[in-house]
DNA sequence: ATGGTTGCAAACAATTTGCACCAAA
DNA sequence: TTTGGTGCAAATTGTTTGCAACCAT
């Protein structure tokens, strides 16, 4: 994936390209993994304040452009919105690995489709937890 | 699903079969579905200090007993460990259906077995996010 | 007897909110 | 000029910890 154009990014999807979430943008860029709120924060200290990044992350989630994901710990982590994946995190180190597989996806949708009560669904989250290489000597 | 012995669950794997453990465990069978500590601690209220509900849930999930659960807020749920499922979450209302599909859970074994640096995956989430019917009109 | 478990209080961490001000469109 | 976005501080909410006492085994 290209680096996209955030300012126009963020203008497409109705939000204002302020200096700071494009600052935020890039730093999520750059991360290219699932980033603590926190450690977001300290990156952009100089950009942006604690509450405001929690307020932006908060809006370019429900918009799409990024994405919240729960890596079992107890505070959000976020992504840039890029080719569809999911994640193994080593519960012993932390460590994150993306795994992909159109196949699977397939049957997300499958069984998501068996639903009584849910006719729309948008989006779906699937973590895997284990032990990496370096963790399971 | 039979209603376990929970005081012999609790001995089986080696913890002490107290009367707030009991009562835990009673409360989520109870619930059936994922509760939030907070809502549990406020159920096991005569029986339990908040404290000691976190500290609880956490032995009682390593273990394997009960599981945690990420449903996109900010604050853990736990359920009981009973038949592998996952869930739909709405993103309007906050209800939680149950969904399993054995064909899927073979696909997400081989998605996890795709990785270099992971060898040992002993677990895995999956939630959907969408709108019940209810808050979909 | 003894080590896992608990209550209580306090510390700590994560997230949200009010409000006046600012700046992108 | 209008309204979304921001900083700052304070309030909330969620979670962890220290320690002395307790009780299930």
């Amino acid at each position: 994936m290209q680096k996209p154009g955030f300012a126009a990014l963020l203008r497409e999807k109705k939000f204002k390209a302020t200096p700071g979430r494009v600052a935020l943008l890039a730093a999520l860029w750059e991360e290219a993994k699932p980033i603590s709120v926190q450690a977001l924060a300290h990156t952009l200290r100089k950009s942006m304040d604690e509450a405001t990044v929690y307020r932006a992350l908060e809006a370019l989630a429900s918009s799409g452009i990024i994405r919240r994901v729960d890596l079992g710990h107890s505070h959000a982590h976020y992504e840039l919105e890029r080719v569809h994946h999911h994640h193994i995190i080593c519960t012993s180190c932390g460590d994150v690995e993306d795994v992909e597989d159109i196949a699977t996806e397939k049957h997300l949708e499958n069984m998501a489709a068996r639903s009584k009560r849910f006719r729309s669904i948008y989006s779906h989250n699937v973590e895997f937890f284990g032990n990496c290489q370096n963790c399971n000597k």
